[in-house]
DNA sequence: AATATTCTCGCAATCGTTTGTAATTTTTTT
DNA sequence: AAAAAAATTACAAACGATTGCGAGAATATT
């Protein structure tokens, strides 16, 4: 069957289009006793507007673009389902794609977000994303960008990120108001400023305050790196007394390392980590994290972004606070 | 900056239109001479068609409305990210909304999709829809629908479903090879379809093939539930020997009480879980599970979802099959 | 050389809305 | 009652792309 449209509306009524369509909307300009009458036949046809010839002659898509790595990850799942909340709340519908981590598959992506004119972007870029050009393009074309997550380092972009120094940082306050000195410190990807910045944070943090304190730093790619080099740690004479994950994937290898050496927590070793609480609460005793929600980073990018929609661009970066959520693992 | 369309490179070329429109998709039409010039025009111009102008023009809008009851979960999350894959690759956008479980929400959605004229949806209704009237106003606009996981029990719709059945009978197998008698049997919600099916055929199973065992049977509604449950049982005297949980919600409430007894898996207590794997990956040594992919579950329903836009619809239900994972834990 | 055939390309309608402006009707004013 | 003002509705041009049809130019046929 056919949609009921406009015209169809007009025609069983016999007035002119526009007069429906102003009718649908309230304007003024039509009178209550024709609007009364096209309500309910709208109603009886189930009119429903056509979005597509909406957004064609408004030029306001009301469709947003959300790139993440990936859909299944514990972290991106939060945030998504967040903005999803405030983008429905909104009126705004929303185009999800995923990079799998790959720059072409992410290019691709921001085609299809320009082909579908997006109203606005919250990107979450890959660990090889150089070149920005595709996103510049975006800014180009009037449509606002908010990164999120992992964020390039230009400066005068939108970002939105958890906050990564102070996370590494109450971690590391952490671990050294728990005596804690013998320390593995397990990073993710080099390349990615997140990484750096936790790093510097860490390490600044523990130099200064946890004098005496040794960091073996290890960076892993993923969780099954994270594991053999938490396990080739744990074989060492010198066993380190704490372990420290940036993430819930590096963490995830770590303590199948520590379960495989039957190691006991916290007895034997304490373990910290920077995650959003899901994994912590499945371990017992539950692993004390720094808190990054994203659910929260979800709300503050979509505030972010509807800024930038409705007058200046704030152009900044923002940052969602963390803090420390004891477990039984330090 | 301004969108560059047809009309801008017809201007600039200094043609019409429609030579561009033609040119641009190899129309035979069109000479090899003036296409060359229209390709490298619009390819510094960055021309990207305007997927509003021609959906509303070709009536095919190449978005697919996913809607699931809330994207933050382990399950569905495999799902659309599946789903997602395939919808890239085959030229689909994703339109993906939540229905929090709430009638609803889910009513406003479906009003939402087909604003948006989505090509065809995939749909995992509430626990508390009875009112099917949107779903069946979608068929009568012919927009395909496919239900997955949570469907109705109408006849006659497009479904695509977990074995739940074969999956406990499946673990049942595993446990009575296992030569397991004293089982511990977590299950979810009795209210639900799903835990009644999984249910019967576990306890179909036990009884006619693992003469003299003893099933203890425990309905937990969360984590929290199954957490304090599975602590009551090992504290028996008559302590089970092996615990099956129904789902990965339940297993990790399981998981911690073992861990708070400190009771060592397998050689005290053997555990199986049905589950789409990522949480029996977690533990040391992995759970076994019996697998129902969301994955898997995503593919066959874009399968289906497509044979319905490109043909006769085959009206029918399809299941994925469950195989058994082994991990170490039995 | 005249006609027929094939190549190229442009015209114009269309998809379903929105919206400025003009036209018509009704009401008010003098 | 005539003119002015206000209220109501219709007309028509966009938005950007697609596509049937026809026109003109180039080539082929006799």
């Amino acid at each position: 069957m056919q949609n009921t449209t406009l015209k169809k509306i007009a025609e069983t009524m016999g007035c002119s289009i526009s007069t429906v369509s102003r009718a649908l909307k309230h304007h003024p300009d039509i009178s209550v006793k024709t609007r009364e009458k096209v309500l309910e036949l709208a109603a009886i046809l189930d009119y429903e507007p056509n979005a597509f010839a909406v957004h064609l002659r408004t030029k306001h898509s009301k469709l947003i673009g959300l790139l993440v790595p990936a859909i299944s990850n514990h972290f991106y799942e939060s945030f998504i389902s967040s903005v999803e909340e405030e983008s429905r709340k909104n009126g705004y519908s929303l185009m999800i794609l995923q990079s799998a981590n790959d720059p072409d598959i992410e290019s691709d992506n921001l085609r299809l977000f320009r082909q579908n004119r997006v109203t606005g972007l919250f990107a979450c870029i890959t660990a090889d994303t150089t070149d920005l050009r595709h996103y510049n393009k975006m800014k180009e074309l009037d449509i606002p960008v908010v990164f999120f997550d992992k964020v390039p380092e230009e400066k005068g972009l939108n970002k939105v990120c958890l906050a990564d120094e102070r996370a590494a940082f109450i971690a590391a306050e952490a671990i050294t108001q728990a005596k804690k000195t013998k320390i593995l410190a397990l990073f993710g990807d080099p390349k990615l400023s997140i990484t750096q910045k936790r790093r510097d944070a860490f390490e600044r943090y523990i130099h200064k305050n946890n004098k005496g304190a040794s960091i073996d730093l290890v960076f892993a790619k993923n969780s099954a790196e994270a594991e053999t080099d938490t396990y080739k740690a744990l074989e060492k004479t010198k066993k380190p007394d704490v372990v420290f994950c940036m993430s819930d994937e590096l963490l995830l290898g770590a303590m199948k390392a520590i379960r495989q050496k039957q190691i006991n927590i916290p007895r034997e070793l304490g373990i910290i980590t920077i995650s959003n609480g899901f994994i912590p609460s499945l371990y017992y005793p539950e692993i004390t994290y720094v808190e990054t929600s994203g659910y929260k980073l979800g709300k503050l990018a979509f505030t972010q972004l509807m800024a930038c929609l409705s007058g200046q661009p704030p152009l900044q970066e923002l940052f969602v606070e963390s803090s420390l959520v004891e477990g039984g693992s330090l």
